[in-house]
DNA sequence: TAAAAATAGTTGACTCAGTCCAATAAATTG
DNA sequence: CAATTTATTGGACTGAGTCAACTATTTTTA
């Protein structure tokens, strides 16, 4: 009736690793024979983008990059300058090697190529709809991030809440510190009453969510709500797993802080418990103090629960470097006593 | 401030399984040269995966399957069995075709590349943790799937909550209502309201939520719920949009009527909308008898509410064949008057 | 600073994976 | 039974990619 969990190890992942290796020969192998209807071969057309993709390379460089053989890449190179395609000059800097650069002939090959490749594809997901689309889109670019092909900028994007972020809200947060601090099944049932009541009552004049997606998941999210006559509360920071140590934290709590203080409230307050020691120094650096420390047992767990504060009386954010997230970089002068 | 959604259209798609493709070929490509190490080629090898696969074929499937030339292909087989790898005997329903199926010899060697390329793909994911590798397998799962490599058996699975599903099901059921009928977030903080209670007051021995799920994906939930003396409640009944038309909503609440009963309830109740005339169809199909209707204002929208029950003293699942989901596959004779 | 070693690229010679065309042989069709 | 189609094979070819040797520089080292 019940089955097992879905397991997949690391054997599995090999798995189908290889399926769809095996798959995408097939399936996508078949495009590259002649490649494209063009007269160029797969490792031409390759070739032909990566000099696009560059302004200027040497040789040694496609090679590298290509990991083609020095002797044929320059038999090819020598061809297409024949076909004036490339420009060949010598490399100032560098007697031996030569600087490689498309002409407006090359470019023009390289366009064509670039178009009939997107025409090629544009066939292959013509039976997916819309949503399948996306799915696959997401797919594939995740798995060329995960094996290290993607741009390592990791474009954190906050925005307001969505329909269907309350959930996705509560499922990694209760994920999290399920794994993380053996909480049990309250924590999310708190969550989910947090988020609940926070749609009922919103108020988009004085409450707020961010969520913080990035490449499309959900990797952090903070809300801001009304608590009191000029309180607001702070709640539900997180932060997921994979996107720590860009000082996403950081950002949202700011975002919070400065919307509070637009919005007209005088005072924040927000409550933790005290293991979370990173929210704690994020919400230390940013001015807040401790106000107020019971212990309580939530969660199936003894913890302590805090009670903090900030004045938003003239509060600014305090001055740090991008990127600079190490636990002392908050400068000392913002931090309470 | 607030970015733009990470807006991905078609266009987007094709950018991205470009990438992905030069991405692939650059970095998977390397391994394919020599292959593993072997004295096989690429395709050699793709003969040999085939023919290890399918217990025995005729040469013009492999050709079909592996969009091969099959002068090349009958050239390869020949050596192949020069080497005592393939034994290839006359076919006694075709003369002109050929059965071919690998040799002790032969499934060797099929091992033997199985496992030099799953070392290569452990090599490959080596960088990666626990995290990520699951991450990866997924992806590119879903990707094959996508594209239509995958199996077509759609394998989902039933299983009780854990950390995090109650989002999950509160993000899906969001989504999917939002989109397709226009509620409100008021549906949302509905969902999540019953989520949390559900959690706070669970009782196993009487309650009950089943998460379906495929390839690691929710596809679909339903929650039993007590509602009063001898009374449970069904709740939250829902099936994703991509996992429809496999009898996934018959089979959740044939699971959840079973339940009900062996916990001893006598009656089941429900309250839905008139509107999800698919979710209709299902719990007539089941026995369930419409009670009462009501007209009421919610999630933004005018609606016609409506309470089913079943009578659980002596129910039994209506007879149907495995996959028959046209709406009149249910049999007559157990629909109510 | 001169000799040795490494780097960047070129050229010649070769091979073998993959292609194209035609032939054969059995099966199917009209 | 002739005509056509399907399954496979053989001959002939080509050109993508490899290997090794060589020149021209630059960098390292003794």
């Amino acid at each position: 009736m019940i089955a097992m969990p879905a397991g997949q190890d690391g054997a599995d992942t090999i798995e189908t690793v290889r399926a769809f290796n095996r798959f995408y020969t097939n399936r996508i192998g078949v495009l590259d024979r002649a490649y494209l209807d063009t007269p160029y071969t797969l490792t031409e057309a390759r070739v032909i983008y990566e000099l696009a993709a560059r302004g200027s390379t040497s040789a040694s460089q496609l090679t590298e990059e290509l990991s083609l053989d020095p002797a044929y890449l320059s038999r090819m190179l020598k061809a297409f300058a024949g076909k004036g395609m490339v420009d060949a000059a010598k490399d100032p800097a560098d007697g031996r090697g030569r600087l490689l650069s498309l002409t407006e002939n090359g470019r023009a090959v390289a366009a064509d190529l670039a178009t009939r490749s997107r025409e090629s594809i544009s066939t292959l997901i013509a039976p997916l709809d819309e949503t399948e689309r996306l799915a696959l889109g997401a797919s594939l670019g995740k798995a060329t991030r995960l094996l290290g092909g993607g741009e390592s900028s990791p474009a954190i994007l906050l925005r307001d809440h969505r329909a269907g972020d309350m959930g996705r809200v509560i499922a990694s947060q209760a994920k999290s510190y399920v794994e993380t601090y053996g909480w049990n099944a309250e924590y999310e049932a708190l969550v989910a009453e947090i988020c609940a009541n926070f749609l009922r009552n919103f108020d988009p004049s004085r409450e707020r969510c961010w969520i913080a997606e990035q490449h499309g998941d959900l990797v952090g999210s903070i809300f801001l709500v009304k608590g009191g006559e000029s309180t607001a509360k702070l709640r539900l920071l997180h932060v997921d797993a994979a996107a720590r140590g860009h000082g996403l934290g950081t950002r949202l709590v700011t975002e919070c802080i400065r919307f509070a203080q637009e919005a007209g409230y005088g005072r924040l307050e927000l409550w933790t418990n005290d293991i979370l020691t990173a929210a704690r120094r994020i919400y230390q650096s940013a001015g807040f103090r401790l106000e107020k420390e019971e212990a309580h047992h939530s969660f199936g767990q003894d913890l302590v629960g805090q009670i903090w504060a900030l004045d938003l009386e003239g509060w600014q954010a305090p001055v740090r470097l991008p990127e600079a997230l190490s636990p002392a970089s908050g400068t000392p002068a913002t931090q309470p006593a």
